[in-house]
RNA sequence: GCCCGCAUAGCUCAGUGGUAGAGCGCGUUCUUGGUAAGAACGAGGUCAUGAGUUCAACUCUCAUUGCGGGCUCCA
């Protein structure tokens, strides 16, 4: 519990986020009041707030079902309306025992804290072993509603017992309550999953391998799309592109360290001539074989290896998730093999290109968390300072706020991590730079210093979009799927009025498309008006309508995807607005 | 993997212990139109898979597979 004084403060002198926060609180605990009611044997674990609301955790005679989460609502209504005074103690370890005899998560609870006394909270009938930080009377805790139940181990731990957890959402009032569940119901309009069945862009095969993602041609279009600007500003960036195998001898991932540390991520071995293959769960041990191949020089030295690699990985079957999470996916590796002099201004240069990338696709805003040296972990002190250190300068020099995650790093070396902010608000980690001292040891990697002497490089493993497909992903949520003209998979459409159209409508694809523009013609037997709301909903940048009088002036009809009508305009001009745009990423 | 829910036409979804429906989409025909849905007709389903209960199962039970929501937010 934290100190009294803190709880003993008045409600309504808090700032708002601990207002919040004690209301979520509160109605956790009211929640709990109505399952007890509702469920005498009900055994009742934990009940904290979260970032939308609150949940508890609790062992129950059988599953709850919708209905009850109803019934439930209302008990809790009842017990604001009453309006009865919460109040909270310090109580010896010895009482709370007493009380809680019947509750075996509290007594865990309770033999775990250290302190003698534990903090005891109640009102009305109901009673709690809590922390604390409350509100004063029940009929504080705003507007809320409850949302779901779900499954939760235990203290996390996939070894206990399994609860259920009822959530719920609260905010001040029901205006906020409601832009919440309303914001929640654009996220699910805009699910990628749902865009890319609806624009024909990517499918799953569940009977033939669920988490393997089938891109079809318009998705596919999309990707080339991105990989090609990617492929540019890398050369521009100074990285070389390599492609390597997407499977190796046993003998690789043991001297990775794979086999013994990542074995439960990776596909089962094959059998290819009586040696164990495996399919590759990263690029990196395959893109030390390039640096290895010969004798390497400083003056060869940062040496960056690029990489769209596809990988395989073995996710749990529960956590596949459209794009988001799939079992087989494209790193936009890269590794940067360079010296201790070296390492600041690559490290600089890689958080410019993450922000140059990211930006050309529309994100604009960022974060970073900055994750320093765990207890665990190989390479020196030394290395693990001075690393952290151009982490964080690199960080301070972009001009990106950070937070540190103290001893948050992999064993293997500290790292940064970019998230994105999409449209809706949603954070999205996509970009990672990581040292990596460990690597460099196993594979026993050198060059020939300045000095004649052979030493040790420094790697920096990095991706910038993550995974192609989860990039793909968050790409079509954040826009809706109206991916920018340069992205769309078809950049206009034109729709001829009439069949006597189709002609003229032909050669204005054939124009545009020497441009390098994606026109599609639709001829198909329909009115204009089914031909326009088709390609709305395709969310198409633009339509081109082609009829008698445009043919007559050799112009076209041009209106965009939001609605706004462009009039008539001659065919260059056409030409010219659509080229622009695309070369200026609009 | 585990808990809960779900699985019916390409998509979204109704429905019944007596082997099935709608809308959209698709095909054909009519129609040749002026900025978000023209009309008619038609084709499409072993009701996820396997087993059980039953005279009879798409429907009830169990299992399997897959999908969805969750599984750090430490009283």
């Amino acid at each position: 519990m934290s100190s009294t004084e803190e709880n003993n403060q008045k409600f309504s002198t808090l700032n708002d986020v601990e207002k919040l926060h004690r209301m979520r609180h509160s109605a956790a605990h009211i929640l709990a009041e109505a399952v007890l009611e509702a469920f005498p044997s009900a055994k009742y674990a934990i009940g904290p707030p979260i970032d939308n609301g609150f949940y508890y955790d609790f062992e129950l005679p059988r599953s709850l079902t919708p209905e009850d989460l109803i019934s439930l609502e209302k008990r809790m209504r009842k017990t604001v309306k009453k309006n009865v005074e919460i109040t909270g103690e310090l109580i010896a370890k010895e009482k709370a025992r007493k009380i809680f005899a019947d509750q075996p998560y509290k007594l865990e609870l309770i033999n775990d804290l250290e302190d003698e006394e534990v903090g005891y909270f109640q009102h009305a009938q109901f009673q709690d072993l809590c922390r604390g930080g409350h509100t004063e009377r029940t009929g504080q805790i705003g507007s809320f509603k409850l949302s779901h139940v779900a499954g939760a181990y235990w203290r996390g731990d996939e070894n206990n017992t399994m609860l259920q957890r009822i959530y719920g959402l609260l905010f001040f009032t029901d205006s906020e309550l409601q832009a919440y569940v309303e914001a929640r119901e654009e996220a699910e309009r805009r699910d990628h999953r749902k865009i890319g069945r609806e624009l024909d862009l990517f499918s799953t095969h569940e009977e033939y391998g669920p988490g393997l993602v089938y891109w079809h041609p318009k998705g596919a279009r999309v990707r080339v799309e991105i990989e090609d600007v990617w492929r540019q500003k890398h050369y521009a960036n100074g990285y070389e592109i390599v492609f390597t195998p997407h499977t190796g001898k046993a003998s690789l991932w043991e001297q990775s360290g794979h086999l013994d540390f990542y074995s439960e991520g990776m596909f089962s071995a094959m059998d290819i001539d009586g040696s164990d293959y495996y399919m590759k769960p990263m690029n990196c041990p395959f893109h030390i074989q390039i640096f290895r191949n010969t004798r390497r020089s400083y003056r060869e030295l940062p040496m960056r290896l690029a990489e769209l690699g596809t990988v395989y990985r073995y996710e749990r079957s529960g956590v596949l998730h459209g794009l988001m999470r799939v079992r087989g996916f494209t790193q936009d590796d890269a590794h940067i093999i360079c010296t201790t002099e070296q390492m600041e201004n690559e490290i600089v240069a890689v958080v410019d290109f993450v922000l140059e990338l990211l930006r050309l696709f529309g994100f604009t805003e960022f974060e970073a968390n900055l994750s320093t040296q765990p207890a665990k972990s190989v390479g020196e002190k030394k290395q693990w300072d001075e690393a952290e250190k151009a982490l964080e300068r690199s960080l301070n020099r972009a001009g990106l706020p950070y937070e540190i995650d103290e001893g948050g790093g992999a064993f293997y070396g500290p790292k940064i991590d970019i998230h994105l902010k999409d449209t809706l608000g949603r954070k999205w980690q996509c970009s990672t730079v990581q040292f990596d001292f460990n690597l460099p040891e196993r594979f026993n990697m050198t060059y020939i210093g300045e000095d004649g002497n052979e030493h040790r490089p420094y790697m920096i493993h990095r991706a910038l979009l993550g995974s192609i497909e989860r990039f793909f992903g968050i790409l079509l949520e954040h826009h809706g799927g109206a991916l920018p003209l340069w992205l769309s998979p078809v950049q206009a459409v034109v729709i001829p009025i009439a069949d006597r159209h189709n002609d003229f409508a032909f050669q204005l694809q054939a124009k545009l498309v020497q441009s390098e523009l994606r026109i599609d013609v639709d001829d198909s037997n329909e009115r204009m008006g089914n031909k326009i709301r088709k390609a709305q909903l395709q969310k198409i940048p633009y339509m081109l309508i082609a009829g008698d009088r445009e043919i007559e002036s050799n112009q076209v009809a041009i209106r965009r995807r939001d609605g706004e009508d462009l009039g008539t305009m001659n065919l260059d001009d056409v030409e010219k607005l659509l080229s622009n745009e695309k070369i200026n990423r609009a």
